[in-house]
Order: C-alpha cells, then sequence, then structure tokens
DNA sequence: CTAATAGTTGACTGATCAGTACAAAAAAGG
DNA sequence: CCTTTTTTGTACTGATCAGTCAACTATTAG
C-alpha cells in the first residue's frame, strides 16, 4: 500500500539507459538522468538509490532489450545459414554505428573499457554478456562444423572467441572510422577465418 | 628570455598520462593533474591551456612512448618469425592487463570508447595510432606470405585489418575477465587464421 | 642597475556535482 | 474520516569542478 508510483520502471531504465549510454557514466549527471527520466530527484533516489545502482540496472535493462535482441537474431535458424547470421550481425553493427552522429556503439563495451564507474558489480554484468554472446556464436560454430557448412576441426569454442573479439575490436575500431571499407574487411576477415 | 620553466614537460606529459589512463578523461580531476606533474594549477594552465588540451598531449605522448615502442618490436626482425611477433604482442598486452589491478587496459582504446572528452581531434589521434598500427600487422603478413611462413593468397591488409580487431576485442575482455585460457584462445585462434 | 618578459603560486570564481531533507500529496486499511 | 505508508517535488547541502587572476619570482637584454 501507500501511494502508487507514477512511472513504470522499465521506461525510466530506458531513458537512463540513453543518458549512460551517450555520455558514459561519469559524465552523465543526475540533472540528464532527471531530465530524461522525466522524474524528480527525490522520486529517483527514492527507485533506485543512487547514481551508479541507476547504472547497474542500466546496464541489465540493456541486456534485457538489446543484446538479447540480438541473441535472439543469432539463435534463429529462419534467420539463415550459421556463416549468414555472424555476417548479419556485423554488417549490422556498422551500418548501426556509422549511421550514429554520436558514436555511442555498445553500451556494454563502453561500461567494460570506461575504468570510472567500473565496479566489480558492473564488471561481472558485462562478463556475463560477453560470455552470452561468446555461448552463442559458439553454439552456431559447432552447428556449422556439424552440418558441413564450416570447416570441421578446430575448436568451436575457440573460434567462437577469437570471432567475437574480432566484433568487439570492430566495434572500437567505428568509434574512430568512418571508413566503411576498413570495417568491411574485418567482416570478410572474420568470416574467412571461421 | 624570461622565468624559465622548472619542468621538463616530458615528464609532466608522463604523469598526466598516466592519471587519464588511470581515471579516463571525464573522471581526471584538474587537481589530480596538479597533484600527480607536480605543478601547481597556473602553471599547468599556462603551459597547456586547458584539461582537453592536457588530455590530446598525453595521448600524443602515449603515442611516442608506449605505442612506438610496440611498434617497434613489431618491425624488429630479431624478434623472431612474424608469427612469432604478433604472438608475443598478444602474451604481452594479456601479461600486462591481468597483472594491473586497475585495469587500465590501452590508453588510445580507452580515448576510442570513452563517450566524453572524444572530440573529433581526440578521435584523430587515435585513428592515427590505429591505423600504425594496422600498417605494422599488414607488413609483416606480407612479409610472412612473401617468405611462405604465412599462407598468401588472402588480402594482406584484410587479414592485418582482422587481426587487428581480435586485439583490441582481446584488451576489451581483459577488462572484464581474469581468466587467461579465455584470452589465450583469441591469440591462439587470430594467429591460425592468418 | 632597470625594464621587459615569462613562470609560479595560491587564493578565488561561479557553476555544478551527487545526494539529502522535508513537507505536501496520493493511495489503502480501518 | 483518520492513520499509515509510500511517492513526489523542491529547496538545500557541502564538496568539488574547471578555470582565472594578481601578486610575486626568476631570468635576460640593455
Amino acid at each position: 500500500m501507500g501511494r502508487p508510483r507514477e512511472f513504470s520502471d522499465q521506461a525510466v531504465l530506458d531513458a537512463a539507459m540513453e543518458v549512460f549510454w551517450e555520455k558514459g557514466y561519469e559524465a552523465a549527471t543526475t540533472q540528464d538522468l532527471c531530465a530524461r527520466t522525466g522524474l524528480g530527484r527525490g522520486s529517483l533516489y527514492n527507485a533506485f538509490g543512487s547514481k551508479h545502482r541507476l547504472y547497474e540496472e542500466a546496464i541489465r535493462r540493456y541486456a534485457a532489450t538489446r543484446a538479447d535482441a540480438q541473441l535472439a537474431m543469432l539463435a534463429d535458424p529462419e534467420a539463415g545459414p550459421v556463416r549468414e547470421r555472424l555476417r548479419a550481425m556485423m554488417l549490422g553493427v556498422i551500418d548501426a554505428d556509422l549511421a550514429d552522429p554520436g558514436r555511442r556503439g555498445c553500451l556494454a563495451l563502453n561500461a567494460a573499457t570506461e575504468q570510472s564507474g567500473r565496479t566489480e558489480d558492473v564488471a561481472a554484468l558485462v562478463r556475463r554478456q560477453f560470455v552470452n554472446l561468446e555461448q552463442a556464436i559458439c553454439h552456431l560454430v559447432t552447428i556449422g562444423q556439424g552440418t558441413g557448412e564450416l570447416p570441421a576441426g578446430r575448436p568451436p569454442l575457440q573460434v567462437a572467441r577469437t570471432f567475437q573479439s574480432a566484433y568487439y575490436g570492430l566495434r572500437v575500431l567505428a568509434k574512430v572510422t568512418d571508413d566503411r571499407n576498413t570495417l568491411l574487411d574485418v567482416v570478410d576477415g572474420a568470416l574467412a577465418a571461421l
């Protein structure tokens, strides 16, 4: 009982996620968060406790929306042969990253690399997302090797981890370059290495 | 003429570089920079103009010291066959990153991914370092293909860009994981893809 | 020597920071 | 209606932020 909340937690987290995504943890101010979420300071702090706790929740929200959608695409057989699914993942982020003038990239990757705000809790949240993607790619590699679409013999987990690294490296490169050909070379090279 | 400076620009930039490396741009305060460099606020601002200009100079200093030393190792034939040089680069950063409790990683990569402070000037400085490494790797791949150490036929620049991406991805993973085996898989996979 | 130039120092600025205090408001139970 | 509980809005906190300023110091030119 008591007075009911006037906001949806999900909607507020979506808004907070956008702020942290655009500015990073340290540069995002509580003022930004209040303005974007539409909540007053009292409500924000009553609901989430601190800027850092809200950051953690925003990262969780990112995992539950953006990251999980990516995993779903990878797992969807209708998205084509495994090689095409992996290619689509990379081509998709090239389009998304180059189209964004703010070059926000991937929130999980940003949270991993930003020195400020990377507590062990945040690192664990990011690590979980990284492992999820690794496992999804590993599953695809295993399938591909089983159907003969991919050459067998190499350890699927090693192949997956290498592909995943190239994927994150691609997103790092996309932070500072506009040259699509550079990024497409990474796609072609990573696919050739499967 | 006039009163001579009491400090060495290089030593001050080395100190400032450490601060930005440990904390990132936004979280580094002018107080931190004064304390670490030993300069008063007046001297710092007289010499470098602003926190952001000092950041740019620190990134340049990073390129001139750390990054260039890495390029020199890659270019040194005494460091072994090209495959061993590329392996040494990756194994070296695994050791360095895992040994650092603050997980500073690579300053250029941090500057690329941090949303705050990434002006076009900073992006250009980082991009230059990225291209330098790309070219160094590409040169090695070309040599390796020429001597028969590496299989020929694939475009050296594409191979280099893919390896470089895996390298940056490796450093991203090292920000949040302690598991050396995960990182070693990336090394083995990236070398197998050459 | 004096004048001119440049570097140093530390106090100071107004703005902004994350977080708190508290009273008004909105609901449910009785 | 009245008490209890929770949320809300806002004013407020002390701290800290990047950057400035003027007085002072060290040096060279003449």
